[in-house]
DNA sequence: TTATATTGTTTTGTAACATAACATTCTCGA
DNA sequence: TCGAGAATGTTATGTTACAAAACAATATAA
């Protein structure tokens, strides 16, 4: 547990110690959110251009990954799984149906929820999604330079997640 | 959790490892842009709640940052560098001159550009908004384990920016 | 000069995200 | 067993971020 104000930050690249008694204003390399944001935004670029010709957007490639490695879910079950409203989740599943890649099945458990499914020809979808997907990922563990450094970095954003797990 | 990868698959070299077999569908863990994204709401939640007694949004956080830090610059170069759409900035900028935190000058060497320079008030101002963000970065560094996993984030988020540097 | 490019701006459209209300169904305590 | 309240899916609505097109004013280049 080390005091976070103690030691002096380190600029990363290039930026100018900050020396002052109040606090510095950050330099934009300094900012952990804004690099993030960034970062995000430059790879579900590269997603979004890696499956334009599938014409799926990353919520839905989630959601269609959730249903295929579990099916049955209840919509509302993947819907937090995935931090998306189940208002909002309504008309993304709509659109999974109507173009018959997965199927919304009345639940005899409970009839108030649908259980959500692939439909075979979404199965084959999956399947092209999957390979469209790893060498999207690949391209990314390329440039982070190795699986190795994907692990690193997937364990530092889970550090940051790390709470808020569901 | 990672499922697909293993721990030795160094396909990095530009060979694809599942080119011949399917690729599994991924697990969500296994997502860098999806981990990405998580990590980037979470992040933006904590700034959001951070600042909303100075009612500032990340965006007006970052314009009101590179104004402090390099006065005197034109409208269309901080669009630019913080990758905002110069027809969005307007209304932005727009806010930041209502409230009397930062205002255009028109440049005599072209009459066409504004020169975006911080108030009095304004100084004031991101002297209070840079404390709020140490703590804020703070809070988040604890998360990471330390200012050593910062920079270690910070650079592999930078390896992923590194050629759309600008 | 004339043609072309840049800067800031307005307008417009789209997609993501949140909130409220509702009908249906379930759960559970009185 | 009944009835109050919660959960589920849905509709409707509003807000915000973001992108694209067009425009006037100004600069630049041929």
């Amino acid at each position: 547990m080390n005091t976070q104000t103690g030691e002096k930050t380190k600029p990363v690249s290039g930026v100018k110690p900050n020396a002052s008694q109040g606090a510095a204003v950050p330099a934009l390399g300094d900012i952990i959110g804004y690099k993030l944001r960034r970062a995000q935004l430059m790879v579900f670029q590269d997603f979004i251009e890696s499956f334009s010709r599938l014409k799926l957007r990353p919520a839905e490639f989630s959601v269609l990954a959730v249903i295929a490695t579990q099916p049955g879910l209840k919509q509302s079950e993947i819907a937090s799984m995935l931090g998306i409203k189940r208002a909002n989740f309504v008309a993304l599943m709509d659109g999974l149906e109507r173009r018959g890649l997965a199927e919304r099945r009345k639940a005899d458990s409970d009839r108030r929820s649908h259980s959500l499914h692939l439909t075979p020809e979404g199965a084959r979808f999956v399947k092209k999604m999957s390979a469209v997907w790893q060498s999207h990922e690949d391209r990314l563990i390329t440039r982070l330079g190795g699986t190795e450094e994907r692990d690193r970095l997937i364990t530092l954003l889970d550090r940051l997640l790390d709470d808020e797990e569901g």
